[in-house]
DNA sequence: GCCGGAACTTGTCAATGCCTAGATGCCGGG
DNA sequence: CCCGGCATCTAGGCATTGACAAGTTCCGGC
């Protein structure tokens, strides 16, 4: 469909041509240096054929941040535990840099998107029940801060790793392994509480 | 000098008339928006005036983000222990929100800039001698660990302030209030360990 | 077989980044 | 005092881009 048959006026499937294309350019070059033509002409199809899967610039992006979330929360619900989960978020964020950036960045996209609201209702609630097996301490005050604890500690840490900010601390460390066991200092000091 | 003699053919001090304006506009509508001819415009000068002081855009914001790393590393030198240096990196993101994302946003500045790297290396000094008072235990790479994973914890709570992930989480609560006392449960869970 | 709409093209316009050449006025040496 | 150098700012132009409008091609259902 995409290699082959290039003489028909249709592409094919061209949605998933230019948000292929857009997540390459958005991983090695960065969201600011995305281009409608430039996905247009890589795609081998007119400068303003984007636009009529995505509407805008934003469009597209919008549609990044969705599927990135679909995909985040088929990451987070295959973990079994709370350490797991935060794993998973560190690997989603270094496999998938792309929709990672796009999907928090907020002034990229649109956020009132419906699609996009599905997708990351599906992620919010995979994270939430992951807080729930939580230890039965606390008040329910300190059990949602401890929440954000375990959300922070996992968001920060991809983040820093994305913007390259963990390079020299791991020196060449596998990033997973290094946040499981940094996760485990973290939320499981002297015991298994954390787990 | 800036608001009265708008008459002379000199502005007086456009080099600061556009960073203001830029950090405005970033702080607002997001670093996307920013466009050199409109700070022009909004300055009251020519379109190609900011060009001279900042050579490019990504001149630009790679000035922003030097002063964000010299204003970060002054924010961060004023804190006492580990905990109130995470409670000002929060500060600082929540101050200069601006600031703060340039920073952390590699594909927007250049990051071999001279004024950069200086005003980086000092803000990574303060970082790094916060962890440096951290509880004796544990062999050196447990250490540079739990440095990460307080980086992380702080890192990631000002970033998912910042996108407004955590407004319903903290529900009107004071976020640097909120991050001290999660700092507690984490970093020091039974005992004043964390301190 | 035909026809309605989806997919794509071509053409256009305003805005932007960046470059070059020129105008202006400040500041210090004589 | 003045005059020449120079940083600062202006003016104009060019290529690229996003967005819009109108036309073209093709697929699938009736």
């Amino acid at each position: 469909m995409t290699s082959e048959r290039e003489r028909t006026y249709h592409h094919g499937d061209l949605r998933r041509a230019i948000l292929t294309a857009a997540l390459d350019v958005i991983a090695t070059e960065g969201p600011a240096a995305l281009s409608l033509r430039d996905l247009a002409r890589r795609a081998g199809v007119s400068h303003a054929a984007p636009a009529h899967h995505f509407k805008d610039r934003t469009g597209l992006l919008t549609a990044v941040a969705a599927e990135g979330y679909a995909l985040f929360a088929d990451a987070l619900a295959g973990a079994p535990d709370l350490r797991e989960r935060g794993v998973a978020y560190v690997r989603f964020a270094a496999t998938h840099p792309a929709h990672f950036q796009v999907m928090f960045q907020p002034d990229l996209h649109r956020a009132d998107d419906p699609d996009l609201l599905v997708a990351r209702a599906r992620a919010t609630e995979a994270l939430r029940s992951g807080v729930a097996d939580l230890p039965p301490a606390g008040r329910g005050e300190d059990d949602r801060l401890t929440g954000v604890a375990a959300w922070s500690l996992a968001h920060g840490f991809a983040t820093l790793l994305l913007t390259g900010n963990l390079a020299d601390a791991l020196a060449g460390r596998d990033p997973e392994e290094a946040f499981r066991s940094l996760a485990a200092l973290t939320f499981a000091p002297e015991d298994g509480r954390g787990r």
